[in-house]
DNA sequence: ACGGTTTATGATAAATTTGTCCGAAAATTG
DNA sequence: CAATTTTCGGACAAATTTATCATAAACCGT
């Protein structure tokens, strides 16, 4: 499953708001409610993870008639990591696979060495892919956010060499 | 966190069990309970999943005096994934990383490119590991398995190209 | 056949994650 | 100021995962 339902939520939320400003400028707040609606999340839930956001100053929030919330910074500095570290703990990135608890450093498994590639590509990603990339060519198809076709926009490489063609 | 506790802890009974048969190839049955002990498993719950594993025949085990459970096949036959699919389901290694419920295939996000490499790469790993690839230079000690620098056994290659040097 | 040993099973409890509800607080509007 | 709108916060409920327990069933040596 890799991330919780919580983290799933708030990318998406990041996400609409992220395309939402880009194509709204002159408005200011969005209002959770419409999130949850448009991406069919529960929205009390999508409410609580909200005031986690806004805890770690991703989000700002205003109360009463035309408040919501709104993007705390430019979605160029809004990384995935960020919203992750937000509402889950990122500790499975160090975790062993198989839940050794004391495996020392100096006796690696060979499941340990192909672990930790992936480990590295997920924490690369995360880390360096920002809502920017991500809401690219990312439209609204009524009401609802699709993202089609710009792959190519990161290209992970860790194993350099890349491109077929 | 990728698998979840009761995967972890399957496959650390199994790779165990998998030593053990090779160290003592005379005795046919070890005890759950030996395993729970020695790798610190909650023994309850070790014993619920060690069900499961016997139901997906991959162990079998008799009851009595030396009793216990037993590999149901040799150790190069038990892949990760087999394990996994026993005790977890395997299904998040097709879901959409950020939880979209019916994002169709001709619009994939950035993200989608990437993370289905890195999801092509775990399926690759958990279904070509098996037991004997984990135990080849395990050993026990003071009770407990461990496993010393084996890497390269299975370097995974999806990316082409590969080695830097 | 018996008693001891060991797994199998079903019931249950604790912990965590997910989802829901409601009242209070804050801001806007009139 | 009052009414309305929205977030905030705590408490609660449901679902899932993790862990525990008690008892039954199978087996073995005697
Ligand atoms: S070497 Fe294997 S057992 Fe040890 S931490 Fe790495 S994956 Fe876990
Ligand atoms: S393209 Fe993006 S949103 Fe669609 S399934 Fe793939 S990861 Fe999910």
């Amino acid at each position: 499953m890799i991330f919780s339902r919580a983290a799933e939520y708030a990318i998406q939320a990041m996400l609409y708001l992220a395309k939402w400003h880009e194509t709204h400028p002159e408005e200011r707040y969005l209002q959770t409610r419409e999130i949850a609606e448009a991406q069919e999340i529960p929205y009390y839930f999508l409410a609580k993870i909200v005031q986690d956001l806004t805890r770690f100053e991703l989000l700002t929030s205003a109360k009463g008639p035309q408040g919501g919330i709104a993007l705390a910074r430019s979605p160029e500095e809004i990384r995935i990591l960020d919203i992750i570290a937000a509402v889950d703990s990122t500790q499975y990135l160090s975790r062993c696979v198989i839940g050794y608890p004391e495996c020392t450093p100096e006796t690696p498994c060979p499941l340990h060495y192909d672990w930790q590639k992936i480990k590295t590509q997920i924490f690369y990603i995360i880390e360096h892919v920002t809502l920017a990339d991500l809401i690219k060519d990312a439209q609204f198809q009524n009401g609802r956010l699709v993202a089609p076709l710009t792959f190519g926009v990161v290209s992970v490489e860790l194993g350099e060499s890349s491109g077929k063609s």
